[in-house]
DNA sequence: GAAATCTTCCAAAGCGCTTTGAATGCCCAT
DNA sequence: ATGGGCATTCAAAGCGCTTTGGAAGATTTC
């Protein structure tokens, strides 16, 4: 039934090498022929077995990436399937495949010991990097091409990453509040001991302290980043004593659990109480149509899955390179949830 | 470097037959030798090459999922992260790994015929059918096991099939708003070429028959299903002449954009007017967290993924067999979106 | 005590490809 | 004529595993 090489070549007369070297573009061989095995290869709807392919050339033409799982439940980080669609773009226009690999926290490092290991993937994708992540050792001992999707605060090995500037875009967010003059700024934040939240932490922190502006702890919040989460943290902060007139929120979907606080409250966004947001820009949860819902830090979590994959082939075919480090800047985007701390809302 | 199995089996003084055999389980070795091989196996961390052994095999052990990017746009199904995330418990509990191939709609044939003659994978799951889905009897025709996330009207073909019963439990949605006094009811549907979607307007369309409340197309909407679409058509309905006194919405994305829409019309959900959603019980996006937020017909995405890849493996493993078909029902949630018709509101 | 039966292990073939090293035929310079 | 150079093609080895068909000893059976 199945088409192969074997078969293949004796349909033509020509030994598998011939046929092999016709398919692969080889130059030692008649372009007479080669055409003639094109034409037979489609004529039987015959593709090289992808298994013996690799087995034969070393290489698996499919990369691995890790689901990240959140580290407390069994959440599924809501922008895994945009980062995959724009990496899966990268990766089919170089003839990779993507494979998942999906793991309990306390495994993983088995995990990538297993890829290797068993030589599945030519590479991986490390994705949701911790502060001190103790993965990116690991994978440098393992000597698996792979990169990082983020930083890892702590970790002072040299490592191939590509990364949004948390810490510059949450600064500059918090300094248009301030601007706006509010002073009682809430931070409803990711989790803390991933990297990219603490790296937003500081951003907010440090434009409080430049302006002289006191740092309440009351006002910080971190947590997995849901609607529910971002509504109990709101609704919460509102019922304070020192309520604030704006709140910076990690996500698009925090933000909305924000927005419901908000409205539960009587209050309106953008008039009573300012927000902003960071905005993976998902292609499912636009950020409005013309004017955007929300003021935001915008990056394309989408395009991010693209860069990173571009590169890691690179890091696969040209092994020993030197690390990748690349950064990505977020826009601030200006919507309608923002607006001047008014007599009203003023503490 | 890498360890492989001859130089184990060397460094056992084994033969490579039984280190295989002892490594797999076989009757015919020893236990004594059997523990030594597993000893050494673990000693030079040595797993077998997956490609060798799937060579050998003629197994892949994999299961590929084609990603479902959305027939107009550049969109990722919101749905798709959870579904893997389910999907790739099963999986790994039998030792399969996922793998997932990206394309655009025009060429998706080719795909499901490369992945067969590539063999890569021992088997697909098929998400997102379409009413008469042209890749079911393309899949019969291939030979390549599989299963489809929902059903196809229209294909007479006998194939297996896992779906939630859209169209009962939109049915007893639209019923639930009738007992309620609304009669003016619109629905927000999702794209109406996409099976599921069908299904559920056939729902909403017999029960408003049945009650003898007429049909008015200007309350049925179809579209894709982003916030900014349910914000929209509903704002759109407010503005008309006759606007409803309740809502039926295809995702808790939609509905969120629903509530905005009627919020910015001074409106409040609930009271002035209803809304009924169905909820895919999404792991970043939960309906509330006691009390739901949206009345919703909910069925968990992720234990159909789960239950999909699992049937997907029986099939895998008993070529031959009879399809599997799986109707799932979707439960009704009673939230704070919905309310009785009031004079107020009432047409 | 010889034949039959287990138990335990092994050599070698085979999965379907790529790639090395060599062979064949042809043309041109010597 | 003769041999070098070039364009084409091929046979066979090798990738790392599983599995078939023995084989050698140990054990049992009559």
């Amino acid at each position: 039934m199945a088409m192969n090489l074997k078969k293949l070549s004796q349909e033509l007369g020509l030994s598998q090498t011939t046929v092999s070297r016709a398919l692969n573009g080889y130059p030692e061989v008649n372009e007479a022929t080669r055409q003639r095995v094109r034409l037979a290869a489609e004529k039987f709807n015959y593709r090289p077995n992808s298994r013996a392919k690799g087995l034969a050339t070393g290489r698996a033409m499919m990369i691995g990436h890790v689901i990240p799982t959140s580290t407390q439940h069994e959440m599924v980080n809501p922008v895994f399937g945009d980062f995959v669609g724009g990496a899966s773009d990268a990766y089919s226009q170089f003839g990779y495949d993507m494979m998942f690999a999906r793991v309990g926290d306390l495994d993983e490092a088995n995990v990538y010991r297993e890829l290797k290991a068993k030589r599945s993937v030519d590479g991986v994708i490390l994705q949701g990097p911790l502060v001190d992540d103790a993965r990116i050792p690991l994978l440098n001992k393992l000597g698996l091409p792979y990169i990082v999707h983020g930083r890892s605060t702590g970790i002072s090995e040299p490592y191939s990453w590509v990364d949004v500037n948390n810490k510059r875009s949450f600064q500059r967010a918090t300094e248009f509040l301030i601007d706006l003059g509010h002073t009682r700024i809430a931070l409803v934040n990711g989790l803390e001991h991933m990297d990219f939240a603490r790296r937003r932490r500081e951003g907010y922190v440090q434009a409080l302290k430049q302006r002289g502006i006191p740092i309440d702890s009351a006002l910080m919040r971190s947590a997995e980043m849901t609607e529910v989460f971002g509504h109990h943290q709101t609704r919460d902060m509102l019922q304070g004593d020192h309520p604030p007139t704006a709140i910076l929120a990690a996500s698009m979907i925090t933000a909305i659990g924000v927005r419901r606080a908000i409205e539960e409250a009587g209050l309106k966004m953008g008039r009573d109480i300012s927000v902003i947001t960071h905005d993976d820009d998902l292609s499912y949860l636009k950020n409005g149509q013309d004017v955007p819902i929300f003021t935001a830090t915008r990056s394309s979590v989408r395009k991010a899955g693209e860069i990173l994959a571009g590169h890691l082939i690179e890091l696969i075919n040209e092994p020993g390179r030197t690390p990748i480090e690349k950064m990505l800047e977020a826009e601030l985007v200006v919507g309608r949830s923002t607006g001047p701390a008014t007599q009203g809302n003023a503490t």
